[in-house]
DNA sequence: TTGAAAGCGGTACCAC
DNA sequence: GTGGTACCGCTTTCAA
């Protein structure tokens, strides 16, 4: 029952300006600058058009004006709401003047990263978008030299490629640490995705400088792997319990693994935060309304993905940025749990 | 800072020719069917492709072949995790074959749909997939004559402009129906969106269809807006409760908006299920995690994205579909809200 | 096995 | 205001 697919021939910029007895010029003004064409003139080639479902070919168009007006974004993962949430913004603000997304999944691999750059810059887009700092020296060499704006997000960089939008990773696990201190936990954990997470290996990082500082040189860390759901975070609080039963606090990689942690303890009877305080990185939309609820990081994700675009369509209207490196910070948010 | 950007002047096939003493059309069969390439002059074009780091413009290519090897999806609401796994699922399926996903977000509303659809088919892409089916008899008239497959997803529908892949939400509404009665509830409520979200719509009325059929007529029915979170949920049981404070059981049109309203319940010591029963919709990843644990249906998101993306490749590949409609059901999950 | 020429469907530039 | 013409960078067709 599959239908023959012959091409029905869709209507040409010559088409229309055949029917309307003009040349293919004046059809592409009437198109894009409708004040250069008598209003006569103007209203009998709209006619045609419309009559015709005339519909521009915008690959001819790129073409010739050696613009797409597409925005190619690379993320770890779409289905992540965090990095969706930063795209639903990036699109927003780029739909605003007529840029679509092109989006690539790197499925967290960095050699399908690498990839997927290349393939993206095959299309030509206006602008490219990476999620995270790309860490091969080969990609980067070509983004540098791909003669479009390119965007790091999410991580700050001393050293971007072009332009940076995001938060430091870094500090925000310090913080936690100083916070998980004052609060007088002293035998500390980490759970989280290491391998092929560079922004949580970077608050790994701070968090273990931040408790360095205070005298606390030994951090539990029990490593997680795909995917960081709820569910192994909650595998993660059990073999925590296992292997290091004196424990008494654990920061968890992302709000998604340790809101599974928190609902396991709540369920096996560990109270939170008395037994085992537990602080999340992200603040999910229902951190706060578990019970205890989730003393957690609340990081700027629509922000990142809204101020990219800003940046964006500035450097693609060839207006002045004042800042190639834009921090945008973050939250502590002190709830419940810790 | 901002530096200066003139155009790097990429390189392009005939420099490439140029440099290793051929013509065009040798560098491009080296890139597309090296088999039909002397060796030697394979190794000697491929040196200089090297040398120069030069990409293929897929801009060109597209116009040349008219095909742009780009897949164009457009949903409702790309922070939506559910949508965000189907769209991974296609994004992952149509990668094995070097097809990229164009993605549009429609932020739930069909004049922004049609909009999009337009936008979209002036790139050209090898095929469209939709969420839902779209209302609007101009866009259908647009989209069956673009001469490209087209999938409509997540909804069933008895006329699909061409394929169709998902499950029935009417069926499951009606089936949630009946499991409501057979457990004994009797004064039933309803708490999700309508407006502009018509796989909700179809849910409340194959759930008021079943509860007809056991003889029961009123649902108490309190609507929601944008966006269905778990806040918006747990207003919501609030003013069911200031509304109707006799409902013993709410369907939620959404497990967004169940797991806070089931929450919320807790935070307030109604008594789940027995002051209130909770059936959710969708089976969030932390559905199973809370307690109690939420009753609800369970959809095929990431099926329909991959079952979608092979129907797709199909398509392309000129292989036969046997089946225009795609049913891939649902699972009711009953666990211990309800 | 390789190359020359004619598109693909628009837009830019320059006359009229 | 409007039209002619030369591209944009690649692929296809046909000859050599």
């Amino acid at each position: 029952m599959s239908k023959t697919l012959l091409p029905p021939k869709r209507s040409r910029l010559e088409d229309v300006a055949r029917q309307a007895g003009v040349s293919a010029q004046t059809v592409s003004r009437v198109l894009r600058k409708p004040g250069l064409v008598a209003e006569a003139t103007r209203q009998r080639v709209q006619s045609v058009i419309d009559r015709l479902g005339y519909l521009p070919d915008l690959v001819a168009s790129n073409l010739a004006t050696s613009s797409t007006r597409m925005v190619a974004a690379i993320i770890p993962s779409l289905a992540s709401s965090v990095f969706a949430d930063t795209m639903q913004a990036l699109s927003a603000t780029l739909a605003t003047n007529g840029y679509q997304l092109l989006i690539g999944d790197s499925n967290y691999s960095p050699e399908h990263e690498d990839e997927l750059v290349q393939a993206m810059l095959g299309r030509r887009p206006d602008a490219i978008v990476l999620t995270g700092t790309s860490r091969s020296k080969k990609v980067r060499a070509l983004l540098a030299r791909a003669g479009v704006p390119v965007v790091e997000t999410w991580n700050l960089t001393a050293n971007p490629i072009d332009l940076c939008v995001g938060f430091s990773n870094h500090a925000a696990g310090f913080d936690i640490a100083r916070y998980i201190f004052r609060r007088g936990y002293r035998r500390v954990a980490f759970i989280g995705r290491l391998r092929n997470d560079p922004r949580s290996e970077d608050r790994l990082r701070g968090f273990r400088e931040g408790l360095r500082g205070h005298g606390m040189s030994s951090v539990r860390v029990i490593e997680v792997g795909d995917p960081a759901s709820p569910e192994v975070g909650a595998a993660g609080i059990d073999e925590l319990l296992r292997r290091y039963p004196d424990a008494d606090a654990v920061f968890f990689g992302s709000d998604r693994l340790a809101i599974g942690g928190l609902l396991a303890c709540v369920r096996r009877g560990i109270a939170v935060p008395e037994r085992l305080a537990i602080v999340g990185f992200g603040d999910f939309e229902i951190s706060s309304l578990t019970m205890p609820s989730l003393t957690t990081i609340a990081v700027p994700t629509w922000e990142i993905g809204s101020i990219t675009g800003e940046l964006v369509l500035a450097r693609l209207a060839g207006r002045e940025i004042p800042e190639r490196i834009v921090d945008l910070g973050y939250r502590f948010i002190q709830r419940e749990s810790a």
